[in-house]
DNA sequence: AGAAGTAGTAAGATTCTCTGACTAATCTGA
DNA sequence: TCAGATTAGTCAGAGAATCTTACTACTTCT
């Protein structure tokens, strides 16, 4: 794999290889905790916004297509993390709402992030770990068509 | 999903935007230039090293069963891409190598990546760019248990 | 040589995802 | 105002990717 000037895998693959290490905890702590989610569905439900979201721009966020993102939603809302209510403003749509039990896993997700974050902040320095941040959210603006 | 000290998802979310971007691309890439493979075939087929690589090595640094790994290898295999060959070293194992048609496969996706990281280069400056890449590879250290 | 471990394969089920076809509601423009 | 186009979502069926369990063949250690 090619790399560019300096050494190491490509930026990408070392992007990937941090995520998916946040991700096995975050995974990890949700089962041990009871919740019994799979990566999947954690893809869609991750995307739901506070006053719900549509189907459709679950779907496009997470880059599946509106069945998979309908299947996968089915699963939740039969566990009991999301429900789906009637869009008041276009009776074709339905909001996909976090119900009380998906609020619980939203917290102990919240909490093993901010775990894994101050372990990478500790390995880093404040200052690397910061400036990190600063430098992947101003990639988001040509890499994510969903902006921030 | 309750964000850290600054703004923006969690840090392991913000990565994984990235790294789908690139992926994306060297992938339509790859498509388009006539090798038609599939990302499943890509995350193994990433991993197998200049000089071969054991399945049950590629299935652990892709984090799938040997089963799964043995799959993709056959398809990969089937599509010329790569080759099995024995191990010298241990007649129980097979290394598994980039054939020819593999490594024109390797030239094209490696464009692609210098291109994307061109790109993300423009975007943040070669100072930041570069700022970036040591911090993931640091990161690396604590993140990826094969480490480089 | 025998026990224990490692490399890989086989079979079958499950999970995830897609394509294509469909219903129902909304918007658009003559 | 109403026919056509668009948008939200579902249904059915197929294919891809992955897992669990069980197995064979080879190696290593004692």
């Amino acid at each position: 794999m090619g790399g560019p000037a300096d050494e190491g895998p490509n930026t990408g693959l070392l992007m990937f290889i941090a995520y998916r290490a946040m991700d096995s905890r975050v995974l990890e702590a949700l089962n041990a905790a009871g919740f019994e989610v799979t990566l999947a569905q954690v893809k869609v439900f991750q995307r739901i916004g506070a006053e719900g979201s549509r189907l459709t721009d679950l779907a496009e966020q997470a880059r599946v297509t509106k069945q998979t993102a309908g299947f996968l939603v089915d699963e939740l809302e039969r566990a009991g993390y999301v429900e789906r209510r009637p869009d008041p403003r276009d009776a074709r749509a339905r909001l996909i709402c976090i119900a009380p039990r998906g609020m619980e896993a939203v917290e102990v997700a919240a909490g093993v992030v901010a775990e894994v974050e101050a372990e990478w902040t500790a390995h880093l320095g404040a200052r690397d770990m910061k400036h990190l941040r600063q430098s992947l959210i101003r990639l988001r603006e040509i890499t994510d068509p969903y902006g921030p």
